[in-house]
DNA sequence: GAATATTGCTCAGTATGCTGACTATCAGTA
DNA sequence: TACTGATAGTCAGCATACTGAGCAATATTC
């Protein structure tokens, strides 16, 4: 009988259960309060102003409809704002607001202690190997779930 | 600037996203309705018939909170049953059902053609690499949770 | 240019996960 | 025994994630 510690889907589910908590006391420690996956998409409007949803859920590999309610939500707090586009009326057009590029500039920190720490088990070339073997794992299986990461051609 | 790939909190979350697709897709194709969470619940359960809940929850690293909703749906699909504890008023135990038992039975081969499917990126070495490095950072991360890993001393 | 297909977004519904609060019960102690 | 603290379980509320359906607008095809 296979052991639970041995099927990598069980491995998979704990570490991110970590990541995310760790994540979390850290941002919260900083004094702010931000989800890992709003301060994704909210650094990728960042680095890509103007993006519309699907775009952006392609980049950080979400779901489309699970996009909605997080840009709702960065929206609420004043982090972003949702315009209409003037090329596609369908489409709306995401910007990061200047209280939303303080936060992410002073949160920084933060986030980086956080990916430290969820890694302070593993020597520096361990978890340059387990970030290697992420990768490589997930390129082969991103088309297996329904929000694969999809590259843009600008 | 850090990319997203660079963060080992995000390629958990890229990875454990791949994982459960893969396994409930696998699973289905096998004809059955269960979740990865509900599998290793009802796994479990069969491993340690008359647990409870507390228990189980620490076997597994869930949530006390959470367990209640998976036991919930378990149940209602027949393949688990809560009783009163004598011992323990307060308590509940946890048993398989001879439906549960013949699920488990039948869907152990699509559960562990879902975990072949997650890692058929890596060679079997890497594989095995990449489930030594999650275990250790997991050890070493496991109080950074809600829900930790506790063992039973019986 | 009209019919068709596709795309961007949203919504309803379900399933994890978590925080925090609450009830019932148990355990230990004065 | 009464008091105190801890424990088992549940619940309300929030934030991911997904399925599937639907609407509005754009693209494509004839």
């Amino acid at each position: 009988m296979k052991d639970n510690n041995d099927m990598p889907g069980h491995l998979a589910r704990r570490f991110q259960q970590i990541a995310v908590a760790v994540f979390l006391a850290e941002v919260e420690d900083a004094g702010f309060d931000l989800t890992p996956v709003q301060y994704a998409a909210l650094a990728t409007i960042k680095a890509n102003p103007g993006l519309d949803q699907v775009t952006l859920a392609g980049l950080i590999a979400y779901d489309r409809t699970t996009i909605t309610g997080v840009i709702d939500r960065l929206v609420q707090k004043g982090l972003a704002e949702r315009r209409a586009s003037s090329r596609d009326r369908r489409a709306r057009e995401l910007v990061i607001t200047d209280e939303g590029r303080r936060t992410l500039r002073k949160i920084t920190p933060a986030v980086e202690s956080a990916q430290r720490i969820m890694l302070r088990g593993l020597s520096a070339k361990e978890g340059e190997e387990l970030m290697r073997l992420l990768r490589k794992a997930i390129a082969a299986g991103n088309d297996l779930s329904r929000a694969p990461l999809r590259d843009v051609q600008a």
